[in-house]
This record gives structure tokens, sequence and C-alpha cells, in this order.
RNA sequence: GGGCGGUUACCCAAGUGGCCAAAGGGGACUGACUGUAAAUCAGUUGUCAGAAGACUUCGGAGGUUCGAAUCCUUCACCGCCCA
């Protein structure tokens, strides 16, 4: 149960023993756990986010149970209201479809393929009537959605809250009831969809109600936000070994546990032993990130490319050395440095690129460019900032 | 249906006729330092211009005024309360 976060030690403990007897259960009737978790294919990228249920579904899925990768394609139409102030367009069929597969795709990097069953919940949503919606709604009351904490908070603060949210909790128990779930996993904040709207409406509908893996929310790469595409903190699973291992090497040091305990194959005792070591002093905390960015990024892309990365990552900023790999350009003639500088998309604007220089950020071969409005002086390595390199010929 | 309030830059948010390209915070970026793209400190953060300066921006459109984010009209969207 590593990584789990119920809020209610009491949950947890009920969580954990129903777990344990399913699992005896099932093995008598000779049948793998029917396994899922539900993804909406609100936009394009994976991030390290949602890879941390992915991965538990890839550990029951080592342990041969049956994983279902949910799309949720009818869910995703309505559009996630989590971001209430904005009216999200809603998105068209197409996009979801897009989405969708660029999901699957990268949910590929974590489950195995082969084992893994995708499906969509239009499938089965959008064959609800309005009646079959209605008596799902009469299995719930509206002051036990109100007890919910962020419809408490939302409440409370004078926030609005739309109808159609209390459907999404209807919706994703529906799904349960549908897939026949034996276990849901999900993030914390999916708590009461799991354990109120999902396990009420098993039993409502004669299913033995499921047991709910309700896992900690990590924090984006400001180490306090959860993260979010929105709130631009994230970690993208697609940008390359290069990126993610520099991404996750800048999350701040007091965040590194919640990483450890969410994002890596660590077990909790090595992940134990690696903290008192930082704590006693005994390994450096740059250490301990290289190490943890070095396993994040392996399981995404493999040993040698994450060393790769890591080499990389400690030539260019540990020892200062220009990297090996860069873009080129071509240099034109009568070119100034600005010039190059906004031709290689090195600054969206002149004005960017002229502070830039005024910052001391521009250097040739190391040499501090001081005038943007001069020739470019001679072929070599432009460096912008600390990250963008570009090989001027 | 009635009453009240809101819409400001990437995000949150101040500003209620000139001192507003617009406070503050967050984020982002740059530099110093270092232990890394951690932490800390300093700076930058509309566009164009070498600079003086010019231009565009405060939900949309129109108007008043020498001058509007600020006042008026109108349209759109949103929130709260009462029914």
């Amino acid at each position: 149960m590593q990584g789990t976060e119920y809020g209610d030690e009491e949950l947890k403990k009920a969580m954990a023993a129903e777990l344990r007897q399913r699992l005896l259960d099932a093995e008598k009737e000779g049948r793998p756990l029917r396994v899922y978790c539900g993804f909406d294919p609100t936009s394009t990228d994976l991030h390290l986010g949602h890879t941390i249920p992915m991965r538990k579904l890839r550990q029951f899925q080592e342990l041969g149970h049956d994983i279902t990768f949910l799309i949720g394609s009818y869910t995703a139409l309505v559009g996630d209201p989590s971001d209430k102030n904005k009216a999200r367009p809603v998105l068209t069929e197409e996009q979801v479809a897009h989405n969708a597969q660029t999901y699957a795709e990268q949910a590929f990097r974590v489950l195995d393929q082969e084992k893994t069953k995708v499906r969509y919940n239009g499938e089965w949503l959008s064959e609800l009537s309005l009646v079959d919606l209605i008596r799902l709604g009469q299995n719930f009351t509206v002051q036990q959605f109100l007890a919910r904490d962020n419809f408490a908070n939302r409440l409370e603060k004078n926030e609005p809250i739309y109808l159609h949210e209390t459907f999404y909790a209807l919706m994703q128990g529906y799904d349960a009831y549908a897939l026949q779930t034996d276990v849901q996993v999900g993030g914390s904040d999916q708590l009461f969809n799991i354990i109120v709207a999902g396990r009420k409406l098993q039993e409502a509908l004669g299913q033995k109600p499921l047991v709910g893996i309700v896992l900690g929310i990590l924090p984006g790469t400001d180490g306090v936000q959860r993260m979010s595409k929105s709130t631009g903190n994230i970690v993208p699973i697609n940008t390359g070994a290069n990126d993610m291992f520099g991404k996750l090497m800048s999350i701040p040091d007091f965040v590194m546990g919640k990483y450890m305990r969410l994002a890596t194959r660590w077990t909790p005792h090595e992940i134990e032993a690696l903290e008192k070591d930082l704590e006693s002093g005994r390994l450096h905390p740059r250490d301990a990130k290289m190490k943890l960015a070095n396993e994040i990024v392996s399981i995404f892309y493999g040993e040698s490319e994450s060393k790769s990365a890591q080499d990389a990552f400690v030539k260019t900023f540990q020892q200062k050395e220009v990297p090996d790999e860069m873009p080129e350009y071509q240099l034109e003639s009568g070119q100034t440095v600005l010039d190059v500088i906004l031709a290689a998309k090195l600054a969206a604007s002149k004005s960017e690129g002229r502070r830039l220089i005024d910052q001391k950020g521009v250097r040739l071969d190391g040499e501090v460019l001081e005038r943007g409005d001069l020739p470019f002086p001679h072929p070599g390595v432009l460096q912008v900032g600390k990250r963008k390199f570009l090989r001027v010929k």
C-alpha cells in the first residue's frame, strides 16, 4: 500500500483488509482481480502525475491480475469542471478520440500492452437513459455530496458548484459497475468518487463493492501544488530523457520524499535507508536527487538513455561544459547577434533578446556578448541563458 | 423574475479621469552564489527603437473629455443573494 493516502486510518485498514479478503476470494474462484483506473483525455500529453496510478496498475498486472485502462471518452466530452472559473471548451468527439489515442500510446510506456484492456466509458455511459440516470441518483443524497471536502469548501467560500459535477461521481460509479470492478485505483482527489459513488452503486446494483486504492497526489516541479498542465509545473513523459532528467533535478529538495514514494519502484525500506543517509549527511541531497531522477527516467526511457541523460546533465550544469548535441544554425551574412537569436527562436521577441543580452545571459564560446546590434562576431557555440545552446556556423 | 456585484497582462489581484505599460503576489526568465535547472540574494518580465521616445493593451462596440482601465450608452459572459 505504498503511496496510498486515504486521509483516514480506519478506511485504510478497512481497504487493506478487504483487499486481502478479495484476493482470497478470487483465488478460490480461480480468477484474477479486475482492476481499473480511469483517465479523462482532456489534453494530449500525459505527465508524471498521471503515471502514479498507472504504475499501481502495473504492479497488479505483474501479479497476474486483469487490468483495464479506462479512457473517459464520455466524461471528457462533458468537460471536467475542476477549473471551474473558465468555461472549458467542450471537446469534440474527434479531439477526444485523438487525445485518447495519444494517451494510450503513452500509457504503454508503463503498462504491458499485451495484457492491458483499453476501454472507453462511452461504451456504456452513452447507453444510459434519463430514467437510468435518475435511478442512479436515487442512491445518493445531496447531503452526502455536500459533506465532500471540495464541495464543502466551495460552499463555504460561496463559489459555484455546478450540478453536473454531481453527475461526475455517478458516471464514475457506473464505470465501476460496468467493469465489474474488484479494485479501482485513483488519486486522493477521487476518494469520494471511488469510495462513496463506486462502492455504493455497485452494491445497489447487486455487485460486491470494490476495493479502492487511493494514492497520494504528486506535487509538481514547484514542490507544492498538484502537478497539472494548467499550473505549468508538469514533468511531461514524452519530451525525451534529457528534458525529463532536468525537470526532475529542478524539484525542490523538500519534495524528494514524495517523489520517491510515488514515482519510483523503490521499496519503502530502500526509501527509508536513503532518507536516513540524507539526514545524517552521508548522502548529498544533490546526489540523492540524481539517483531519483535517474530512477524515474529509467522507468520511461530505460537504463541506458537515463544514464546518458545524467551524463549530459552533469556536463552541462555541474561542469558547465558545452553539451555534445545541439541545434545548428547557418549564419547568413549581415546578421546581427540579435538577428541570430531571433531567427533561431532563442527568444520570443527582440525586446526579450535585448533583455537577455543586458542581463549578460548571452555568450559566444563562453564570452559574454554585450551588444546585440553588432554583426555576429564569428562562428561558434552560442549560449542563451543556462540551457539554450546553438552551434552557429 | 427581482436586487447587487464582477470581467485588468501567463495566473491571482490592486487601481475608480492625468503622476498608468498599469501596485502586490505567484509563475517564468537572467545574474550572483552554490550542492543541481535545490535553497538564498539581486534583477527582468507588452511591442518596436541604439537612445530620447513611439505604438498597442485593462471583456466587445460606440460615446463624453484636451486627456479614459477609470465617466456614460450598449452588447456579451460570469458570480452572489432573494423568489
